[in-house]
RNA sequence: GCCUGGGUAGCUCAGUUGGUAGAGCAGCGGACUGAAAAUCCGCGUGUCGGUGGUUCGAAUCCGCCCCCAGGCA
């Protein structure tokens, strides 16, 4: 085993983390969160972040180091895991990338385009415009702008059709033009990808399950505490698969329970979707059963 | 045992006077460059309980059988 850097990707509930540590221990390497929302602190149990035990056990990097209200983005973790790689090599250890959200991975292998930060006024002005004017007419703007990301965006996405407008107006640049040009922010050669991929039965039940003992372990009182906190819904770590559900008024507990359940496994549909096509290449360990990703990586991915 | 009402998609159901079936939910497929646990797009997936018959043609009509729910015994 001798990349200096492994990649763990897969979807929620696949052991992603258990592999991870396991690799690391025996690699004498740590650990960076590759995840959206377990780098928010407030919601350890519902964003499934690895328990204080399991970080004793060795350094993790990235987890619950973010305060909700303070909404991070990619290029954020991007500079951050940057850092953090530069501190870990510089230590002369591997380091265990691990984590579910692809495109923070892309940004590691293949690059983020190096985008000014957007004004928020910029924003409010794009999405404003958009919802004045309606999608027609906003696109119709967008095309004389930047026709390349017009035509590249799906009809109905308000989220990236704004942006595209926000960061070529904010920038005097066309959005498509900034990611055209991009490398990757780990060198060739130098990081060694895995994908988790279970069997889509297998895991969500494991995903069933897991919901339940995050309820039992108070996932619920977390995530009415975050409520309580008045945040704007539009911060990400709002955002996190369950939140919604389990603090619904409208629903008895085992409603709650069943809707959260319902909306992981729909979840992680899509991020198996998302590793399927964005990740094709990459070594995949379809098991689930935890000795056995071990063994396949050892043998397989490693070898 | 008899009577009645039902058996159509994974679930709940709709199917006008016979023209090989369609809604909701569930599910599945897909896109993805700074909110990505986000955002968005697409797709009925079916021995119409079984079997004979009538008919050019049956989920629709007829016979028999099976199953379920009530009721009467």
């Amino acid at each position: 085993m001798e990349a200096r850097i492994w990649l763990i990707a897969g979807p929620t509930a696949s052991g992603k983390s258990a592999l991870a540590l396991r690799l690391t221990e025996a690699e004498g390497g740590e650990i960076v969160g590759a995840d959206a929302l377990q780098l928010y602190r407030d919601l350890r149990v519902l964003s499934a972040r690895p328990s204080a035990a399991d970080e004793a056990r060795a350094p993790h990097h990235l987890f619950g180091v973010a305060d909700a209200a303070d909404g991070w983005s990619v290029g954020r973790w991007l500079r951050a895991a940057e850092d953090v790689l530069a501190g870990i090599a510089a230590r002369g250890r591997p380091a265990i990338v691990a984590g579910g959200t692809g495109l923070y991975f892309r940004a590691l292998t293949e690059g983020l385009a190096d985008i000014p930060a957007v004004p928020a006024d910029a924003r409010r002005a794009a999405e404003q415009a958009f919802d004045a004017h309606g999608e027609a007419a906003f696109r119709a703007d967008l095309r004389a702008l930047d026709a390349i990301a017009e035509a590249r965006i799906a009809p109905g996405d308000r989220q990236r059709l704004t942006r595209a407008l926000a960061v070529t107006r904010a920038s005097g640049r066309a959005l498509s033009a900034w990611q055209a040009d991009t490398k990757p922010a780990l060198a060739p050669g130098t990081w060694r990808p895995v994908v988790l991929e279970p069997p889509r039965e297998a895991l969500y039940a494991r995903i069933d399950a897991r919901l339940q003992r995050m309820v039992a372990a108070g996932a619920v009182e977390e995530a009415r505490a975050l409520l309580a906190r008045g945040l704007s819904p539009s911060l990400p770590a709002m955002k996190a698969v369950g939140l919604r559900e389990l603090t619904d008024p409208a629903l008895s507990p085992a409603q709650a329970l069943a809707a959260a359940q319902q909306a992981t496994r729909r979840y992680a549909k899509r991020q198996l979707t998302w590793f399927r096509h964005q990740t094709p290449a990459w070594p995949r360990i379809e098991a689930l059963d935890p000795d056995e990703q071990w063994r396949r990586l050892k043998t397989e991915v490693a070898a």
